[in-house]
DNA sequence: GGCATGTGTATTTTT
DNA sequence: TACACATGCC
């Protein structure tokens, strides 16, 4: 301890105070100063202390769910920080921003939150999105790149399958969903197209084909319109690292590389932190096999396996002890991983002992589950533990509607992450579709959505439009930067193509909306701008932008869904978000990249309730941790998802799935299955089928739960016995008992 | 060419 | 159940 905490001051950074480095000194200066304390390395044990402390050098850190990996990495950060190393030098990669945002305040909290907060955190793709706009244009990718969200990439995918018009005449060709996962996992794993169709998606060798047709109009597509999708955001990160003239400005940018969940990382970041480290490997990759949940993505545990060969002399450390959960959740969740088929890292321990054992709640059916979950939240809270500290997991995120009602119903504030996103929802895409016009008037997908917004502009007359334009066109210089060619957005504005007349009026509506929020003229005509060109300094600041596109919008809006008063509450949602940010480009982008994920329409918007419930997905509960954590669907066919059981590695990573919502639980588990599902097989009846309980809890995993039976097996509306608390009878008889019977 | 209506179907997980 | 696709009418 003594040899760390001298190692630790060597080279101070911008040092406030004195460089001693005996521990007498520095007992007696901590005492006085609270600064000189070092208090990221207090609580730590041997493993963590290691991990935190080691030198320069590659490093593998192999954690265990809840052993303290947050806390170790940030630690490490401020370690870092304390060690000499410039903030801003320091690469912090994880796997949500949410994650790399909690790591940077825990650091603060140890080093001051103005020092921590210039470490670079994020996710590979935001981080890759900020170098690009650094260095983009060094590779020939103009700064001001428009990022697509997956179901952009799906709906481009569409546009062009529908034009090469491979899908015509034949069976079922791939649906676009379909075609951009085969695509993405193609790119991420680098793998030729053929041999990842034999691998994933056997039924699509057929059509290799047409799919490889639309893959080539698919990039060739997204060059033209300064389009990136997920994939190219590494891709192009990638081609830094390769490319000559960028690979070293963009690696001298850091001193320390730490990337977390290292296990769900897929070849092409992997290849990227390669790049990165060419001339200093000091890099520090946390992760755990055992939770790899990702390879949907093309995330490969062998990334894991291969690090200290791609790394020589990389000092491994693995912690091991864990400090969340009570020994019989351990000793549960350990018997779960006990199955697997490959089984690499070593079993949890505790010493936060329980006598209570995880539950196994057997329900009659779904609404029995419901009801089961529900009351034993509700238990829990009146024990005085808040909602916040419960979550509730599932497989899939339709596994939670019917609980999502129960829960409206009984009004219990809930939050739910994952699955389908705010920014996903129709209205919320026709709002930003114009936002993104204004920002790269090359935007085919945007101007394609737009277009059809208003009534009497369908497909046809939407591209006939967009044809006038040249939106598609590649312009008259050979460059790809929009700035070098005629601007569709001036051509709009100047010269409007004819529309049906049915469509004229919203037609000028649309082209008044763009002017307005261009700033050309309008708006703010009491200002005389004069003919300034157009340019950002004239647009009007982005939340006056909002609120015009939305009064251009919301009649649009009602006339469309009929469901637009639940849904009118999003677009306020969006203009509070946009009231945030200054910059159009950063206020899409980050809505891209980090999308605020959407509450039930049944649900209180969260802020306006200080305790609430989480409903999550699986994957989306990475990471986070409850002192209760209910579990429910634990049938199969559930988990696993019946999508997954196609082969063996489809199995193995449901039951890590299955084990990372286990080792969420903090003191308390319960495990919900329903006996009874309706619409098993025969859909549209009333015909149910009976469900088996998850092939991840046989017969020896289940004796370390404590099993009950939920709901009647006679009849639901016969109660059980012997319940009652109050009787008819009992008020009625006060009415003629005298006072001393009463008693 | 747009739009309403009807029919069928396929259903994970996320940056 | 919600969404994609086909059909037929305006």
């Amino acid at each position: 301890m003594n040899d760390v905490l001298a190692r630790g001051r060597h080279r101070l950074w911008r040092s406030p105070y004195p460089g001693g480095t005996t521990k007498a000194w520095m007992t007696t200066v901590a005492e006085s100063l609270d600064i000189m304390s070092t208090p990221w390395l207090d609580r730590l044990n041997d493993a963590q202390l290691k991990a935190v402390t080691l030198g320069d050098g590659p490093a593998l850190v192999v954690a265990g769910a809840g052993t303290g990996k947050t806390r170790t990495l940030a630690s490490r950060v401020a370690h870092l920080i304390h060690r000499g190393v410039q903030p801003d030098r320091i690469l912090l990669l994880t796997f949500t921003r949410r994650a790399a945002g909690e790591m940077v305040r825990r650091a603060g909290q140890l080093v001051g939150r103005d020092v921590a907060g210039s470490v670079w955190g994020g996710t590979f793709h935001a981080v890759a999105n900020r170098l690009l706009r650094i260095h983009g244009r060094a590779i020939n990718l103009p700064e001001s790149f428009t990022i697509m969200d997956q179901s952009d990439a799906a709906d481009l995918i569409h546009l062009i399958r529908n034009e090469l018009g491979v899908a015509r005449g034949r069976r079922r060709f791939p649906r676009k969903e379909t075609l951009l996962s085969i695509y993405s996992r193609t790119v991420n794993a680098q793998q030729p197209l053929e041999q990842n169709l034999q691998r994933h998606f056997p039924w699509c060798l057929d059509d290799i084909k047409g799919i490889g047709a639309i893959f080539d109009a698919y990039v060739e597509r997204k060059q033209r319109q300064v389009l990136l999708d997920y994939d190219d955001l590494l891709l192009f990160w990638d081609a830094l690292c390769q490319n000559v003239g960028t690979a070293t400005r963009v690696a001298d940018r850091f001193d320390h590389i730490l990337v977390d969940e290292y296990q769900d990382t897929n070849s092409v970041q992997a290849r990227i932190l390669r790049g990165m480290c060419r001339a200093k490997t000091n890099i520090m990759v946390v992760g755990d096999d055992a939770q790899a949940i990702y390879s949907f993505r093309a995330a490969t545990i062998q990334n894991i396996f291969d690090f200290p060969n791609d790394f020589p002399g990389t000092n491994v450390v693995t912690l091991d002890c864990n400090y969340r959960s009570t020994v019989p959740i351990l000793a549960a969740a350990n018997a779960i991983m006990g199955q697997a088929k490959k089984r690499y890292t070593k079993e949890l321990w505790s010493d936060r002992s329980s006598g209570q054992r995880p539950t196994l709640l057997t329900c009659e059916d779904e609404a029995q589950q419901c009801d089961a979950v529900c009351r034993r939240i509700i238990t829990h809270l009146e024990q005085g533990i808040p909602l916040t500290e419960q979550a509730v997991l599932f497989r899939t995120s339709h596994h939670s509607a019917q609980l999502e009602i129960e829960l409206a119903r009984r009004n219990i504030p809930f939050h739910k992450f994952g699955g389908l996103k705010f920014v996903e929802a129709a209205h919320i895409k026709d709002m930003l579709a114009i936002l993104r016009i204004l920002e790269n008037p090359y935007d085919e997908l945007s101007w394609f959505r737009s277009c059809q917004l208003l009534t009497g502009v369908g497909p046809k007359t939407a591209a006939r439009v967009m044809e006038q334009l040249g939106v598609h066109k590649s312009g008259p210089t050979k460059s790809s930067d929009p700035s070098n060619r005629a601007n569709p957005l001036a051509l709009l504005l100047s010269n409007p193509p004819d529309v049906p007349p049915a469509a004229r009026e919203q037609f000028a509506a649309l082209c008044a909306t763009l002017r307005d929020c261009l700033g050309t003229n309008g708006m703010r005509e009491d200002e005389d701008n004069g003919s300034e060109p157009r340019d950002a300094h004239d647009a009007p600041p982005l939340s006056a932008q909002i609120e015009r596109i939305t009064q251009f919008y919301e009649p649009i809006f009602e006339e469309r869904y009929d469901n637009a008063h639940i849904r009118v509450r999003d677009l306020e949602q969006l203009a509070k978000i946009a009231a945030r940010y200054r910059s159009r480009q950063r206020f899409i982008t980050d809505l891209t990249l980090d999308p605020p994920r959407s509450t039930s329409d049944l649900a209180q918007p969260p802020f306006l309730e200080e305790d609430y419930l989480t409903l999550s997905t699986i994957h989306s509960a990475k990471g986070c941790e409850w002192k209760v954590v209910h579990i429910i669907h634990a049938a199969d066919g559930m988990i696993p998802s019946d999508m997954a059981v196609v082969d063996d590695d489809g199995v193995e990573e449901e039951r890590r799935l299955f084990y990372v919502a286990v080792t969420r639980a903090k003191d308390w588990l319960y495990v919900y299955w329903p006996l009874r599902y309706y619409h098993i097989g025969a859909r549209r009846s009333d015909a149910h089928g009976y469900a088996q309980l998850t092939r991840f809890l046989p017969k020896a995993v289940c004796a370390l739960f404590e099993q009950r039976t939920v709901g009647r097996t006679v009849s639901d509306e016969l109660s059980e016995p012997g319940t009652a608390t109050t009787n008819p009878y009992s008020t009625i008889k006060k009415l003629w008992q005298t006072p001393e019977a009463q008693r």
